[in-house]
DNA sequence: CTGAAAGCGCTTACAG
DNA sequence: CTGAAAGCGCTTACAG
């Protein structure tokens, strides 16, 4: 069996107490004794069991992190800083990938609870949150608007959308499309079509708005682009509100012969280094994925010690404008 | 605070070990008592600390997952797979991107036996592993030999090697290269340039390789593919060992005037949905993710029961050829 | 059918 | 400077 803090006592001639102080270096400890015990947690390859220490502690030292899924090139990277971040502070990081279904994330709500996480950084839509925010559970989220004491990081999604329907205005477009998800929720990221229907609005022309109802389904995305294309061939501005929209709308309008940016200009969002490399041609709104992973986290820790001194509700990250060839 | 066992028993006027027994619905309890305790357990919104659980039962139901990142799409689709099939299983997943790095690794390695892991899936050539394992943690490895204990499940890489390079040979190619990641470790990954290596001998042609040091590093990529061009200018075809590379090589192929694949094939391996999505036109050798997910977390549960029956030490799963227009 | 007691592996007052 | 005792929240034999 693995060896307990008993066993290494036993073995280094001290009692469990001792052992306990020099694992925490609390409390003064004669340098011979802390050798002996060093001496015995090597021998016997001693490793403390962090599940007893987070009984007695109530304090688990785990981030819950619930988001759609890390297929996602967004949320990929975006996981792979959170918990980079999150391991060089000693934190540990239980994944969820709730593909925005609402019961599956009630059921990784209540699993992250009976794991006694410190706290959650959500990425979805999930109101449950809300309760237990409520009763004290430290929360951050990332580009959603959970309730009015949840603090929210996001990119600067007003300036992004302006920054990509600006650009194509001054390319000349006459007829832009926006292409965004299905918008029930108020989330930051529809700061993004606010963007683009004050702007076009602003150009006295009416905003032209297709949704797509199954973000993570192909098939779904397909559909929605097809129509685009049936109901408006004279479209020659793209703004989609991802790269992947973007993509998936370059795919469509290059087997339909139109050519990129000959025939319609693309601007996508997100800027992922996936995209970057894989679609290099893209011209996109860069998001800061690291500085919101990092940012996130420093809000997250401060909710956990309870430092309630300032940490800002609502924080909006710079973005940058990517240009490839697309427009 | 949270409410405990002893909260709900005193609400329903019963023991603890009564309480215990509805949770886990163990023993004889009538239903009147039965009742009492869930409404007791509803009134005070109780769940169960699956902390003192884990304690107690040495079972903590934790996966432990170790891969370089999950910015990289092969990756970041493995982990929503993996993760989700766990969570389908009442598994959670602690996630860990060690970008390979050793001391990363051996990190992370003690943080999830610190917290009892019941095992860990590996994607990484992580050594430290190897004593753990003899030790008793279940581990299965994902396209990694780590010893010869420890099951590898991985797509056919050798035949797909053989697809790709077959493909570049029937297509008419007559200078076809290879770029790979560097080959220190003796990896299953590696029988995809054993399958360019030996159809190369066959056809009596030279092999030409390139290797990538710093694969996750976009730098790094670019140089080797410079190079490549310099001293191959007549380069007429490439297979590329996964698709980022694949990418970067087309990039630069594009940048330099070449066309693809008018003046260059290239196909590329791993055949991930967002490599589909944001460049369709590439010609890869398909993995299938889920698959090899659902068949490592079988592998493993299998370890973890301790049902060393016959489950199989090397499982290498079928690939698709995904044409697309680079080849 | 139900409860009192002991224990999972740790830590922290409290004594000495 | 060190140790015995109690307790973190649960579960499981063992009695009754």
């Amino acid at each position: 069996m693995k060896p307990k803090i008993e066993d290494v006592a036993k073995l280094a001639g001290v009692s469990p107490t001792t052992v306990s102080r020099v694992l925490n270096n609390r409390g003064y400890i004669s340098n011979e004794t802390r050798d002996k015990v060093q001496k015995a947690m090597n021998e016997l390859n001693y490793f403390p069991n962090d599940v007893a220490r987070t009984l007695f502690n109530k304090r688990s030292n785990l981030i819950g992190l619930i988001l759609p899924t890390t297929s996602n090139p967004f949320f990929g990277e975006l996981t792979f800083h959170l918990e980079n971040i999150c391991a060089s502070l000693g934190y540990k990081v239980l994944l969820c990938n709730s593909l925005n279904q609402i019961d599956k994330e009630e059921k990784y709500l209540e699993m992250l609870l009976r794991n006694q996480v410190d706290g959650i950084i959500v990425g979805t839509h999930n109101r449950g949150i809300l309760d237990y925010h409520k009763q004290g559970l430290a929360v951050v989220a990332i580009d959603r608007y959970l309730s009015e004491t949840i603090p929210v990081v996001s990119s600067d999604n007003y300036e992004g959308g302006k920054m990509a329907t600006d650009l194509l205005i001054e390319d000349g477009c006459k007829c832009i499309a926006l292409i965004d998800g299905v918008g029930e929720l108020e989330t930051p990221a529809r700061l993004r079509r606010k963007a683009y229907v004050d702007l076009m609005e602003e150009y006295g022309r009416a905003p032209i708005i297709y949704e797509i109802p199954e973000v993570f389904d192909k098939k779904s995305q397909q559909d929605v682009i097809s129509r685009l294309f049936h109901e408006c061939p004279e479209v020659d501005g793209v703004f989609a509100t991802n790269d992947i929209f973007a993509a998936s709308f370059i795919n469509e309008a290059t087997s339909r012969g139109k050519n990129v940016p000959g025939d319609v200009k693309v601007v996508g969002y997100d800027g992922t280094e996936t995209a970057q490399i894989l679609l290099p041609q893209l011209t996109t709104i860069k998001q800061p994925i690291e500085l919101i992973a990092k940012t996130a986290i420093d809000i997250l820790l401060k909710e956990i010690e309870r430092e309630f001194t300032d940490f800002p509700l609502e924080t909006r990250l710079p973005v940058k404008l990517s240009k490839g060839t697309s427009a």
